[in-house]
DNA sequence: ATCCTTAACGCAAAATATTTGCATTAAGCT
DNA sequence: AGCTTAATGCAAATATTTTGCGTTAAGGAT
């Protein structure tokens, strides 16, 4: 008698979760962002509704399912050499993600989600990203940057940016903010 | 013939809209935000649910409405005599509001809304406040902040922190992100 | 003050979406 | 291979959203 998995992963119940978040891909592609139904991903699918509301609930908790894995992040970031172009480039990249409409809708959909931990989850995303570029920058041994500094002063304003206002993060912005973290300690070190 | 005025403003139509406000923050506080539907808000604000679904669209716009007429100030901050203690009273209050379950789920609301600008309006009422403190600064002779400025480095954080982290920002943080604005140009003034 | 136009509403039927009971399928384990 | 039961399909029941149409009442004009 092992209590030890209670909820079943593989064969059908893998291939109907595919399908599904399969469906909801394709339909909020086309379609823009509007009146997308459960018993549309449901036909879409192959799939009967009641098997969605059973699975997930209902419609926002799907959404809210399939943004957090198209956020997961598949691939470590680009290594440059060293932390502060490694820093820059994931951010530039990370950036212009996030302040696409595809971006914006998945953290919405992300957000709107009754369920809790999802949103933190995203965020662990980002901190693990840049736990890596750290750890590549230990074992270069360069000196690693501050991972609260940047989630505060340079992934949050863009964040802020493009769920509350319209504009766009350009690459220079991101450099600035990536500036704040970087000018500091080269002045204090070149002046004292 | 006129073509001023195409939506009716008071009368019937204003004691609805009033009412509809009404039953949403009242449903809203109770039923600790879960499986509020319209029929239910029509009921408790005595209105046919068409009347809703055709003033508002669907629930998400109906939040959101009221999420926005919540957000929306009634006041000017305190005026506490000088430009950084207004400064630091306002994000101190901010931050509280916001990051409570009530602020929480205004954000969430705001940001599920399929509807344009809504966001971008409540990042106004920001920069509305630190605007008027800014004013209250230039009338008293001091120097103003940069709004801009507080708005990535102390407003974004804040908000990143209670939409993606559990954590709540205590007034020690705060003031911790304030001291980001003002301490650099002390420093520069006092050592240069 | 009264009339006119029409936006906004109420009501009820229709369409659509969600929930639920029950039979069936197939994972995961022994 | 057999057993247990989580997960699914199907269909009925329930709830919701949409829509047509008659009625009410704002806002303006006479």
């Amino acid at each position: 008698m092992t209590v030890k998995e209670r909820v079943r992963i593989g064969g059908r119940s893998a291939r109907i979760q595919s399908a599904v978040h399969d469906a909801v891909r394709k339909l909020g592609a086309l379609s823009t962002r509007n009146q997308i139904t459960v018993p549309q991903i449901a036909a879409e699918a192959g799939v009967t509704p009641s098997t969605i509301y059973r699975r997930w609930g209902d419609l926002s908790a799907l959404l809210a399912d399939v943004a957090v894995a198209r956020l997961r992040p598949i691939a470590d970031p680009d290594d440059t050499g060293a932390v502060e172009t490694d820093l820059r480039a994931f951010i530039e990249q990370y950036a212009e993600e996030m302040s696409s409409p595809v971006g914006q809708a998945l953290m919405r959909d992300v957000l709107s989600a009754l369920k809790e931990g999802l949103p933190s989850a995203c965020a662990g995303f980002t901190c693990d990203h840049l736990t890596t570029l750290n750890a590549r920058a230990k074992a270069r041994g360069e000196t690693p940057f501050d991972i609260d500094e940047v989630i505060d002063h340079v992934v949050a304003p863009i964040i802020y940016r493009a769920l509350f206002s319209e504009q766009i993060p350009t690459p220079d912005y991101c450099n600035r903010l990536i500036d704040r973290i970087y000018l500091p300690a080269r002045k204090r070190r070149t002046a004292v």
